[in-house]
DNA sequence: TCCAACAATGTAATCGTGTGCATTGACTTT
DNA sequence: AAAGTCAATGCACACGATTACATTGTTGGA
């Protein structure tokens, strides 16, 4: 095993002192030309590259960011991880992905990581509360994905807006001759997930409708499956999903279990507009997430949070149809 | 934003020294049971853990695992490291993800993780080379995924082997009277690669058979998609695909746009096994991995590397057939 | 009673970098 | 020519925790 080799060791090698080293590194500040492209040369020939744990030790930045996540399996999440990756990986940010869903004990899990001076936190997962995540992660302030968008000091906050989009949905379905609406959501109480089912609750009663049947899964392909045999036992010609996992999982079990043809028989929609909901065998209608802007509004709230003093923002992000032949 | 308490601080509130903080927190060594409780219930009283960056610096230890992959929103790779990283943390490690997929420069990308001393390297990705890894990360020995089984003393080593379960599955399909064999693979030139492609050659040749036709996509649903079009302008009745994933879009593409029956016209076969291939609506017939016997093989090595002169292993994991309504 | 052994804890060095301050030397200004 | 300015670099300390070594106090045995 080489070890690494140090700046102390570099600067005996280049005739000058580790402090010098250090120097040639970064902004370049008060140095000559010569020697730093003289040390700089010689750090590519050994290569010599500061180590980040010492340097974030002074620093008090370690480049560290926490990614708090329920389950990678799942595509909405996925997805968004690759692109939120992607982006800090141009910040020349590292993440550290926590993983909530299989974990025993989840603030235990906060706590292990927390240990590593993260600067910035984005929780994805609804299975760890805001003020879990303020008290264990000193070191940074949380932003919250998709949490309520509520003023709140301690955190930054990325939600979504879907009321329109929503809307113009259940418009187009209602004028199709539904009259009979199911919504399959999750048994999570946050935020977000009641208020999906709002969007799709108040363009319902706007026509004088609202869902006769519910049902709750836990945003799995199965659980849609199985909920399916339960929710479509009542007279329902339309559903409305929490995720389009589960759309997929309820429609399979409506057309290859039941029998029912869909969209003739029934409307299936889903959420989050992920790419699997795009494959032709599903070709989904969801309520999608701008995955871009959506990535593109938490790497703007980190930006934010590199100033010191800097509020705490949220920023609101518009769903959009995506229409398929569920609906 | 609340600093961290330290150390220091903590040794003064219990009027101690720094030291014996230390000392009261890992294995407890040569410290009185009182003082050991003392300083623990006011650790626990003002919420002090240890700064992980500090000790890493003389422990040599970081406690952090670099994961090489290519693209997490590869439902392959999303479960092979969800499964890793959920074992990764009952072991108090953690991970740092690195996308190559999407990145411009991806030794770049690796040199810029290298520098946080990560204990060791899991290469999930083919498109960075073994030669590249072992370099970079100078702190770890890499631990490479579905490379070739070649013992290699800088690298340990996880690959797979499905010829028995490739046979199986071909002796099937051809029992079913299917001759005409294409397969679709990816452009790459790794190891994994090739060889899957020789299981089944292998099997094919038994019976005197070869694949007729040949295709390059890159994993993706869109390059099955797109791939299906041309190959199966010539005569086929089976398809082997390199992944699932293609293997669904290849199917998409000829059942709705090209009118093909499956299994009746054409058999598709795909690789890997993910979840996704057994929802009803794929129900894929698949050389599938058994992935928790592959995520256990690789905390397996990790656990062996954490001795200093370990020597390096390689681990063979054998495929299985799954079989679905495709082939 | 005296010395040795040992348990408990403090002191100080260490890990590898970054940075404020001091020092040196060359160059400019009057 | 004397003095002031500034660029270039070394010195030393800080970051926070661990650990070898030194020190203290206590106990047990001869």
């Amino acid at each position: 095993m080489n070890k690494r080799i140090t700046s102390k060791e570099l600067a005996r090698l280049a005739g000058v002192s580790s402090a010098t080293v250090s120097r040639a590194f970064p902004g370049a500040t008060k140095l000559s030309e010569a020697t730093r492209s003289h040390i700089l040369s010689l750090a590519a020939q050994h290569s010599y590259q500061p180590n980040a744990l010492a340097r974030s030790l002074n620093n008090q930045r370690s480049g560290l960011v926490a990614l708090v996540v329920n389950a990678i399996q799942n595509p909405t999440e996925a997805e968004q991880l690759q692109g939120l990756i992607l982006q800090l990986q141009r910040m020349a940010l590292m993440p550290i992905v926590l993983c909530c869903g299989g974990a025993e004990d989840r603030l235990q899990l906060m706590r292990l990581a927390s240990i590593y001076q993260v600067d910035h936190v984005v929780v994805f997962s609804d299975l760890v509360t805001l003020d879990d995540a303020v008290e264990i992660f000193r070191t940074a302030r949380p932003i919250i994905v998709s949490s309520e968008p509520l003023p709140h000091n301690r955190a930054s906050h990325v939600t979504l807006e879907g009321a329109k989009a929503a809307a113009e949905i259940i418009d187009k379905v209602v004028a199709d001759g539904r009259r009979h609406f199911a919504y399959l959501g999750g048994r999570s109480s946050s935020y977000i997930d009641k208020a999906r089912r709002r969007w799709f609750a108040d363009a319902l009663a706007r026509h004088g409708l609202g869902f006769a049947t519910e049902g709750h899964g836990d945003f799995t392909y199965d659980s849609g499956y199985k909920e399916a045999v339960v929710m479509l036992r009542s007279r329902v010609d339309a559903v409305v999903c929490g995720n389009d996992v589960m759309a997929i999982g309820l429609r399979d079990a409506a057309v290859h279990l039941m029998g029912r043809k869909v969209p003739e028989d029934l409307a299936v929609i889903g959420q989050d507009g992920i790419q699997i909901a795009g494959w032709q065998s599903h070709d989904l209608t969801s309520l999608a997430i701008d995955q871009g802007a959506y990535v593109q509004a938490i790497a703007g709230l980190i930006e934010d949070q590199r100033q010191e003093d800097a509020a705490q923002r949220r920023v609101v992000i518009d769903c959009f149809a995506r229409w398929g032949r569920t609906a």
